[in-house]
DNA sequence: CGCCATGTGATATAAGATAACACTATGGCT
DNA sequence: AGCCATAGTGTTATCTTATATCACATGGCG
């Protein structure tokens, strides 16, 4: 199976590095405000999933950290994904069963994802007025929407150019 | 566990064994306009996900399989399953892995769910170029979309009365 | 100190999904 | 009818994803 994790890293299109270091400092902040404490484990896992823009499943962090010689099993895992879920850090792609950072922790916003079949980048974005609009049809129907998962699959612009038409 | 496939049932509001004759009465038609062949197998996934409005987990079929004294194993219900899915007999719901049938099989749409967290029912809605906007946005920023999953959590208006403000 | 809340470690197991291989049923063909 | 190819099924084993449970550690606070 391919990593996951390291498929859709793109280093050369832009410092990573800075990524990882950003997400860090603004999850630091946040938890600072928040009286919620970014322990050490929690950290760690946070950095690992933030390795790549393509969702990383919790068993790949897993295996991140044990090459990392940090000795682990999975609640412990799932507990700092948790955590970081709480806290708006990272967000769970549902057709994956994965975890990719968010770009905007603290503001509350309901993201749709663009999730690339070929590479794997998963790609935050929030359409005007889209989330609205179906709380608005819900309530129409007297339901009423906690939360919302929107996910659309498909061709990053550079993986239709590499694979092409009837591939 | 509750069992999440009972949990739906809304015997009371409608006539539901009609909801699953009509289910089956549609999927041999188009079954037989397509060419493609409903088995015995086939026919009795199809039915049991439809003994409520609630998505199915692969297991609560075979169970219900089981008890109807059917020997079976995994695969066979997640064949059937597929071979369900790729006829658009019915939907898998990401955010439960479960599945649900699709009241309207054969017209080609990308829909949208309403689950409620409470009886578990799901809703297919569709609402007007909502699927179309997505594409839209996604095609702006050079993203071919394949598919979409649209998945609003919440509560119905009934769960709503029942479970009402700080519960 | 004693207590409680929060976080962690470790083991076991639940829940969801698929791989691989052998066998059977079905429909088309000669 | 007999033969073949394809599609469907049965069976076992295994893989992936996720939690339950219990024991231990740490840190704040009366």
């Amino acid at each position: 199976m391919a990593t996951r994790a390291t498929v859709g890293l793109r280093l050369k299109d832009h410092d990573h590095h800075h990524c990882i270091s950003d997400a860090i400092a603004r999850a630091e902040m946040l938890c600072q405000r928040n009286g919620a404490r970014l322990t050490e484990n929690r950290r760690r896992v946070l950095e690992l999933v933030w390795q790549s823009h393509a969702p990383v499943g919790a068993y790949e962090v897993l295996e991140m950290l044990r090459k990392d010689g940090i000795r682990a099993a999975p609640p412990t895992v799932y507990r700092a994904l948790e955590f970081l879920l709480e806290h708006g850090l990272v967000h769970r792609i549902e057709t994956r069963n994965a975890f990719v950072g968010c770009p905007q922790p603290g503001q509350a916003h309901a993201a749709q994802y663009l999730l690339c079949d070929g590479c794997g980048d998963a790609v935050e974005i929030e359409i005007g007025g889209l989330a609205r609009r179906i709380e608005t049809r819900a309530a129409e129907l007297g339901f009423a929407v906690a939360t919302q998962t929107i996910e659309a699959r498909g061709l990053c612009s550079r993986c239709q150019q590499s694979a092409p038409a009837g591939a």
